[in-house]
DNA sequence: TTGTATTCTTGACCCCGGTCAATTTCTATA
DNA sequence: TATAGAAATTGACCGGGGTCAAGAATACAA
């Protein structure tokens, strides 16, 4: 069987690419496919969205508000990302977060009833939600325990640290974003990469990328 | 049947709530029941635990470190609630995280594999374990939102808010450890609990208990 | 009950990072 | 490639909350 088109969009997400040929046909057939243009939102605080939506194409944000209206950056989706989860496998709960669309973006949905029936069907497949979550809530709790008790300089440090591959720093959203993720202002990650450059320890190639030197 | 000793300790728990009496019995089969006194740990970062804990009684705090050695608690557990999921669930990772009996407590501890076995014969488990994480994924994201966007009032507020019941706040933790979960120092949070009072929105009864007025 | 250790409270000081404002640079679309 | 709007940068100001210190209240073990 050859894949495409919107079928490729699930067999290499990794709740789903252990299945067989015939697991995953069913799993297609389940499937509803969306082409989503940059500025639009997949749900947003107060929707009872009831599908699992699992990123194939793009680049999808996700962020939730305080009272005053500031954003808290929760996570940037790409490539077999998926979300949704928490008003899904919440009884009865309505989202609190915001998904927009950053990047264009090609996104498929499985709803509410479907996702349940085939995690009853397929063991592995709630097995490997599980796995994804608990790799998701260390993250979490590991952003929590940053935010909370470093200073902004040292936020950076350890955003770099985490993120760097080959000596290089190639940010995947822009400053602003990274600012609301650390929870710091903008000008002041502005004036944190610069104190990091001063000292050598990082060098600007261009907005987006850094050569990391010690 | 008549359940008892160690086997209640699972029975009421969410996770296996919803079995027949004969799948019970075949988790009470491979539950190891301890009792652990004040002080000591369930677990302690690095460990490479490969057990489900389910806290049947007693009390434990769950809290990480960060690189200057000041801890952020992440959650207190009591009846019902479980951990060592992070380890367990994440491929060979070590915990993060630090659990500590805060009152003389029983915990019943189900290992890597059988609870994988379970997981894959009832998939119901699955459910309840996924239903769960998404829960603390919510509870987790809303406190980094809360203590990264929030002043210490703020912060307090919001707590107070979500922790009254029929008028009255009852600490189920010392300040010390909410002012960690809050990520403020000890001394910002008796302040900010004195500012409120002054104004008339709480009453403290004693070191645990606030009158919640207006 | 007593003694000791921890927690809690209060005061004084001051620094990190938030806020406001003004340019400059970047990016997207016509 | 021109142009508008957003993002990034830089400067000046200042206040919330961290830190240190010292005393009071509470909890716990003997």
């Amino acid at each position: 069987m050859e894949l495409q088109g919107h079928e490729r969009c699930v067999s290499r997400v990794p709740i789903f690419s252990h299945l067989e040929m015939d697991e995953l046909e069913e799993v297609f057939q389940r499937i509803n496919h969306q082409n989503m243009k940059k500025g639009e939102y997949l749900f947003m605080a107060g929707d009872r969205s009831s599908s699992l939506f699992v990123i194939h194409k793009g680049k999808v944000r996700i962020y939730r508000l305080n009272d005053n209206g500031e954003e808290q950056l929760i996570r940037v989706l790409t490539h077999s990302d998926f979300t949704g989860e928490l008003s899904l496998f919440s009884a009865d709960e309505e989202s609190k977060s915001y998904a927009e669309v950053l990047e264009d973006a090609e996104v498929c949905g499985i709803n509410r009833e479907d996702i349940y029936g085939l995690m009853q069907k397929y063991p592995d497949i709630s097995i490997k939600i599980i796995e994804s979550f608990a790799e998701r809530l260390n993250d979490s709790e590991s952003l929590t325990t940053n935010i909370s008790l470093l200073n902004s300089r040292e936020k950076l440090i350890e955003y770099i640290r985490t993120h760097t591959e080959n000596d290089k720093l190639i940010l995947n959203m822009t400053k602003k974003n990274l600012a609301s993720y650390l929870s710091m202002q903008p000008e002041t990650l502005t004036r944190t990469f610069k104190k990091l450059e001063n000292e050598g320890v990082i060098k600007k190639i261009n907005n987006k990328t850094y050569d990391i030197l010690k």
